[in-house]
DNA sequence: TAGAGATAGTGATATTTATAACAAAGGGGG
DNA sequence: CCCCCTTTGTTATAAATATCACTATCTCTA
């Protein structure tokens, strides 16, 4: 089921393309062109059709794309027609914020389980889920049928509940704790490092100023 | 005082370097090879020598790297001598997680100001910063010296914060709500999107499993 | 002090990714 | 029903990035 090899940089820019179709079907847009998608996430026209093209032909020579049609293929292409299973480690104001954000659930991303070692934290109830436990963890992914994990804990520990999440059976983390981490290479991993996004920005406002 | 064309991946694993190499120093550990730093984050060692050889000779042939010098030297390029000054704009969940986040500050980001519309949540102390309201966001860029603006409002807003941000005369924002943002070629801007973090995973469960 | 072993720095090569340009094809108007 | 306009899909080209292989040079030991 491999689809050859699709470059990181289109799967981003296609989940983006997502977001903004989805905007203009909400706007009740009908038709689009690869133009005018270029324009509003700031790409070139040729990227976008380039993108595309890794996966068959979604629009009508001389008219564009039906926005509600290519919305439709995106969706199956990004795999966001099945309903993913998300479990939260660490409960702590990032685990929080991530656990009532919105914008997962719109997606269908379901939080099923949020954990924590802080007797203090077990037992709050967010947007409908409940602080566990960290010892369930095993029991949990296995129960609510987890496929990704996300790491919200100290650097100390996120090893240790990496591969905890991995002996469980997840096939996908994600990590914002400013840890590398190891995991075998059936399990997906992808990090979101918020001190390494201003370190960029200080480069760049040291170099380019 | 533009250093020629630095790729981003580049300065993105430099910051990673940089983490790993500031660890190291803390374990007491004084010299270290490309090797080992590609082994401990997951590149190649040409790879890191390359990345470094864009800003000169660090190390000794033979011997490896001075840890502290080359964290010394990381911190330089990476502009992380100077502070840099902080305002968060949406004092919601993520906003406050990221106003409460240590790693900012243990790297010389210092939050200044944080703003929101919501009266219940102005006055409000994160970690040493009352939340202000909105309505004074242009005084405070200017008062507070602020360099970075992060945006961690609803996307409706996102467009409208950014211009007052630009207009107030920061340098850089860094983007947290799922909207494309338009900045000025001179400021700088990056986004993070946690939904395409998980689309992206999405994506590659569904394809390559 | 000479030689062995290790490791940085670097130029050449390969690979990946993006850009540009154009041919193919659909739709609407006359 | 045909021709013109538009916009896609695609091929060719260029640019960016990563990998590889090699040379230079350092330290340590005999």
């Amino acid at each position: 089921m491999k689809a050859y090899k699709i470059p990181e940089a289109t799967v981003i820019r296609l989940s983006i393309y997502s977001r903004q179709l989805s905007n203009l079907r909400k706007a009740g847009v009908e038709t689009v062109s690869s133009e005018e998608i270029a324009n509003s996430v700031g790409v070139s026209s040729a990227q976008v059709r380039k993108d595309l093209a890794y996966f068959g032909e979604f629009g009508t020579r001389g008219v564009g794309y039906r926005v509600n049609e290519l919305l439709g293929n995106l969706t199956n292409i990004l795999g966001l027609n099945k309903e993913w299973n998300l479990a939260i480690i660490g409960a702590g104001k990032l685990g929080s914020a991530l656990a009532l954000y919105e914008g997962f659930r719109q997606r269908g991303f379901s939080i099923r389980a949020i954990l924590d070692v802080d007797v203090k934290r077990i037992g709050i109830d967010l947007a409908g889920v409940v602080v566990d436990p960290l010892d369930k963890l095993e029991a949990l992914v296995q129960e609510r049928d987890i496929n990704i994990g996300i790491i919200t804990v100290p650097a100390a520990e996120a090893q240790n509940i990496t591969d905890r999440l991995v002996a469980a059976g997840v096939g996908a983390i994600l990590n914002f704790s400013p840890q590398v981490l190891r995991v075998p290479p059936d399990v997906l991993l992808r990090n979101v490092d918020l001190a390494v996004n201003l370190k960029v920005l200080s480069f760049n406002l040291s170099h380019n100023h």
